[in-house]
DNA sequence: TGTAGAAAGTTGTTCGCGCAATCATCGACG
DNA sequence: CGTCGATGATTGCGCGAACAACTTTCTACA
C-alpha cells in the first residue's frame, strides 16, 4: 500500500543520517580551532600524502568539490598561511599545494578533540569485531561508489622534488 | 611519528566518503525528475509522515536544515505544487507542508530508479548476513548522534483534522 | 487578566560552491 | 616543427543555505 517505506529507502536514510550527525559533530570541534569542514578536509588530505603535497585537481578529486571550489579554498587557505602553492616541476599548468608547518600546527591542535569525537560517536560504540565488520562494509561499497579516490598519491611520491636526488 | 594516520580518521573518512559517494550516485536520478536532493528529502519526509504533513520547524529537525532553509525550499515545491501550507488548527503560529497528489506521483516517477540505485550501489553488495549487522551498526550510531530524529510523528498522527471525527 | 519570555515562521544579508567560459600549456599527429 | 584537441587552473556569475533580526502568537506566572 505505501510505496514508501522500501527498507532500501529505509538503509540508505540511516547511512546518510549517520554520516550527516557526525559531520556536524566534528564540525563543531573544526570551528573552535578557526576552520570550515572543507579546510579540514583539504589540510588531512594534504597531510596524508605523500611530501604534504597534491596538485589542485587531484585534490578535487579527493574531496569531491570542483576544481574552482578547490581554487578558492586554497586561496583562502593560502592567506591563513596553512597551504602554500607550489610551482610543477614538469607540467607548468599543475601547481601543488603543499601543507605549511602552520596548516600541520592547526591540524595537530584538532586532532586530539576530533579523535575523541570518533571515538565517543561512532568507533567506540561497536565491539572491536562489529566496527571490524562494518569497515569491512564500508570498504566493499566505497570500492565500487569511488573507483578513483586515491588520485594524485603515486604521482607525487614518484616525482622528484627540484634538485633533490637529481637523476 | 605521522600523528594522521589514526585508525578513527580513516574510518570516519570511510564513512563519509561512502555516504557522500552515494548521495552523488542518488543525485542524478533526482535532477532526471527536476528534483534537488533536499527537494527529495522533503518530499520522502513528508510521504513517511502521518497524514503526509509535518510542521515547518519539525521538518528542518529531520533534515537538518535551517528553519529558514524550509520555508525557501517549500516556498518552491508549493510553486510547483508538489506540497501545500496548511494552517494549525491548535497553533496559530505553525503551519503544516502537506504532500500534494502530485508530489506524491514525482515520488513514484523517482523511486524505482532511485531504488535500484541503493540496490546496486550499497544493499546489493553485501551478503544479508552483512547488511543487517550493518544496519544494526548504523542504528547504534544514529542513536547516539541523533537522539530525536523523529519529532513530530506522533504529533501529527494524534492531531485532528479540521472537521475530521470532530472530538 | 495582563505582562514577560519563549517559540514558529518569514525575510534581509552574506557567503560558499558549482557551472560555464577563459587562459595557458601539454601532447599528438601530420 | 607547426597546428589542433585535451588538460590544469582560474575567474564571472547565479543559486542556495545559514545567521540574525523581526513579527506574530502562545504560555507561564503573578
Amino acid at each position: 500500500m505505501d510505496p514508501f517505506d522500501d527498507p532500501r529507502l529505509t538503509a540508505m536514510g540511516l547511512l546518510v543520517e549517520v554520516a550527516t550527525g557526525l559531520t556536524v559533530k566534528a564540525h563543531q570541534s573544526f570551528t573552535a580551532v578557526g576552520l570550515s569542514d572543507v579546510d579540514f578536509e583539504t589540510l588531512i588530505r594534504l597531510a596524508r600524502s605523500p611530501r604534504q603535497r597534491l596538485r589542485m585537481s587531484d585534490l578535487a578529486a579527493q574531496t569531491s568539490l570542483s576544481t574552482s571550489g578547490i581554487t578558492r579554498v586554497v586561496d583562502r587557505l593560502e592567506r591563513e598561511g596553512l597551504v602554500m602553492r607550489e610551482a610543477c616541476s614538469t607540467d607548468r599548468r599543475a601547481s601543488y599545494a603543499v601543507l605549511t608547518e602552520a596548516g600541520a600546527e592547526r591540524l595537530k591542535a584538532v586532532m586530539p578533540q576530533h579523535l575523541n569525537d570518533i571515538e565517543t560517536y561512532f568507533t567506540g560504540l561497536l565491539t572491536p569485531q562489529q566496527l571490524s565488520d562494518f569497515l569491512d562494509a564500508l570498504r566493499i561499497i566505497r570500492d565500487v561508489v569511488r573507483p578513483c579516490a586515491t588520485v594524485g598519491v603515486e604521482r607525487a611520491s614518484s616525482e622528484q622534488c627540484e634538485g633533490e636526488k637529481v637523476s
